[in-house]
DNA sequence: CCCATTAATGCAAGCGGTTGCAGCCGTGTC
DNA sequence: GACACGGCTGCAACCGCTTGCATTAATGGG
């Protein structure tokens, strides 16, 4: 069994209370007193129970972080960048996938709860009233999803996706489909709002298909809807998706970008990697991932900032898109 | 503040003891007493402190899941299969990720140790006597690295590292490179062990650089190595490291697989996808997450089982190999 | 020489739960 | 009518730790 403190009292003849100071507030002990006791404790390989320390304290040090997919290499760049900073201040993070499932979403919040100082909520597809409901329960920081009276860390995919649009009329595309994200998805719906409004405003059509799922495999699934509507260009709710397009959209026999245009959203590092490159939308990951740590930590100072933090997107163009083929104009 | 197990048994007006037994062993309570009790709790929004239970059961129900890089495409896949595997026996999975740095191994190790049953520690980068002293302070699994004493889950990359050196020879390439992986790895030396070996008996050299970071920027570092070597094939340390040595040898003028061909190994989803897709050694990721996961529920049953399985590797040939160009004969 | 101050430590309550034991009550048995 | 028994509930100790307060001894000032 491990040693507690009271062994270590024991250990060397004082009470657990002296022990406890000397590791919670080491200048309220005798310099004759710490030493002697940390030697004890050293040598029984003591270390404070942190649940424990948890329970009186309130305090865990810990963060949680809820991803829905953490297979998604959108994430990981988003995690790292939290995980650094909480380093700073001298905390952990448990990072958990929810399988882009709400009902596991919500068990991982509650499961985390009471072992963490506040929960991170990346991308989640559960319902506003029921995360309004959690964050009584816990102090939470809601990313890539906008709810007023909660603090919330965005990226601005509106923007990014006005660009993206922007960027497909310009090179003369004016038939573009849309892949939508997956039901339950804030960004989905930013997306899909903003595409829509930038499509008409240059005059062209946008077919939006889906729900689809934001991975390779939903992209390949909806190269299929996407060639049978025969449009020129292809605006994909993710960049997993882009590739699953690329990839679909070439078992078709469409060869991208001379017979379509592909873009996605998020430049995941891989982006650069594929050949053709994808043109896409690049989001602050890793700002995002510093911003929702500082708001947390940050929570308890003045209760309720409820702040609201929009982060700029680009628009990488690199070779996945071209002007419109001469055979559809 | 949140309800606790006083205030519902004040509502309902029974003893702490009854609500407590409400919520774990809900058999011992009178029904009528039992309604009463849920619904006050219900309406308190209370929920049981499992951090506080866990200080007296000593029973967490949470796996803590160390990874050296949750960005390594090559892990996802393993904790999803763990997650999986662990809420079907009730339990939560935290993941934590170190950068492959040894001393955060430690540190996240002791951060996790009393908030979780046990921990299953991947591709390890600290000693073994590291690991053999943590496993004194919690229930470790180790994936990927054999330490005797310990239970582990490895994937057999000796086997697979021979088949792909075989592969190689087999089509008639002399003259290979190793990119190997990096310091501490025990993936990494045993696939210089058995590359070796099986280089030896094909008569063939084999040219071993490194370390290297597991990752596209370690490949593509490698590549100028691996380009002024003159070799007409490469084996990587993993996928990643294959695709960036792709892309730094095209940069060098290098074609794959025409000019030099290139295996990598873990067969990561996103091998299928790039182009040329890639010729490498699959490792059963999930099947690993899953055994880990069991074997570590089963610890509690007969203490020190420390029992090792090791799984089976695959060659899967795409099209990043190739016979050796005729110039080079 | 006495008293106020300060430094160091002990005491005990309590964080939010669980659990062995004891007590209560109603029932069935002989 | 005494008794054993089973179902239900309360009591209190305890898990490992923190912390306000009391206690003690040593120090300095007047």
């Amino acid at each position: 069994m491990p040693a507690t403190i009271r062994d270590v009292a024991r250990a060397s003849g004082v009470h657990i209370s002296t022990v406890s100071r000397t590791f919670s507030a080491p200048h309220l002990v005798n310099v004759e007193t710490r030493t002697r006791v940390l030697a004890c404790a050293e040598q029984l390989g003591y270390r404070p129970n942190r649940a424990a320390r948890a329970l009186i304290t309130g305090r865990t040090c810990n963060i949680g972080l809820i991803v829905a997919d953490i297979a998604n290499p959108f994430f990981p760049p988003l995690i790292k960048a939290a995980e650094s900073q909480a380093r700073k201040h001298d905390h952990h993070i448990f990072v958990a996938d929810t399988n882009e499932d709400a009902i596991a979403e919500e068990e991982l919040v509650r499961a985390l709860a009471k072992q963490v100082d506040g929960v991170l909520l990346c991308s989640p597809r559960m319902s506003n009233s029921l995360i309004e409901q959690l964050s009584r329960e816990v102090p939470l920081v809601v990313v890539n999803r906008q709810i007023t009276g909660l603090p919330a860390v965005v990226m601005d995919v509106a923007q990014g996706a006005r660009l993206a649009i922007e960027h497909l009329t310009g090179l003369g595309h004016r038939s573009i489909a849309l892949a939508a994200g997956p039901r339950g998805s804030w960004t989905s719906k930013e997306i899909r709002r903003s595409a829509a409004a930038a499509a008409r405003t240059a005059g062209a059509d946008l077919l939006v298909t889906g729900p689809n799922a934001p991975t390779e495999d939903g992209g390949l699934a909806a190269a299929d809807a996407v060639a049978k509507a025969g449009v020129t260009a292809v605006l994909a709710y993710n960049d997993l998706m882009a590739l699953g397009l690329i990839e679909g959209l070439h078992g078709r026999g469409l060869r991208v970008p001379r017979d379509v245009s592909v873009a996605g959203i998020d430049d995941i590092a891989l982006s650069r990697l594929t050949r053709p490159k994808l043109t896409t939308v690049a989001t602050p990951t890793a700002a995002a991932g510093r911003a929702a740590v500082d708001m947390l930590l940050a929570y308890g100072d003045d209760r309720r900032t409820t702040a609201l933090i929009n982060l700029q997107t680009e628009l990488v163009v690199r070779e996945s898109t071209s002007t419109v083929p001469e055979k559809a104009l």
